[in-house]
DNA sequence: GGGGTGACTCCAC
DNA sequence: GGTGGAGCCACCC
């Protein structure tokens, strides 16, 4: 894996981020097949990590692992990744999104829209 | 170059 | 439905 290639993946993460509508969710996997890239789910992760919302102004706090849990919530400061999901109308029990399968947002959906 | 780690995922039980 | 184990790949000692 090159470095360029590398920098596609972020650039992609970073778009189909910013695609993710209010009151929904994606995971990390999913994101990364959407850029072409199965597999990269945990590089995905790490990208998030570095590029917090505070600085890039995506919405990182609407990505979650494949089965809902707000596995990146350490990283966001605590509750304040579930508060702002509660805040969109996500219901979240523990650190699991509720409503999983509706919430989810599938990123294909997206890709595949565009020609 | 080998080993540990992680904002992961899949499948069996 | 939840849990545990194996597989995964980039990154950092």
């Amino acid at each position: 894996m090159t470095s360029k290639e590398r920098e596609e993946f972020k650039e992609a993460v970073y778009q189909i981020v910013a695609m993710i509508p209010r009151g929904r969710a994606t995971s990390y996997g999913a994101i990364a097949r959407a850029a072409g890239m199965p597999g990269m789910a945990r590089l995905a992760g790490r990208i998030m990590g570095e590029c917090p919302a505070s600085k890039t102004g995506l919405p990182a706090h609407r990505v979650v692992n494949s089965q809902g849990i707000l596995s990146g919530c350490h990283a966001f400061g605590g509750s304040r990744m579930q508060q702002l999901l509660e805040s969109e109308g996500i219901r979240v029990s523990g650190r699991r999104i509720a409503d999983w399968k509706k919430v989810f947002w599938d990123p294909m959906e997206e890709i595949g829209r565009q020609p």
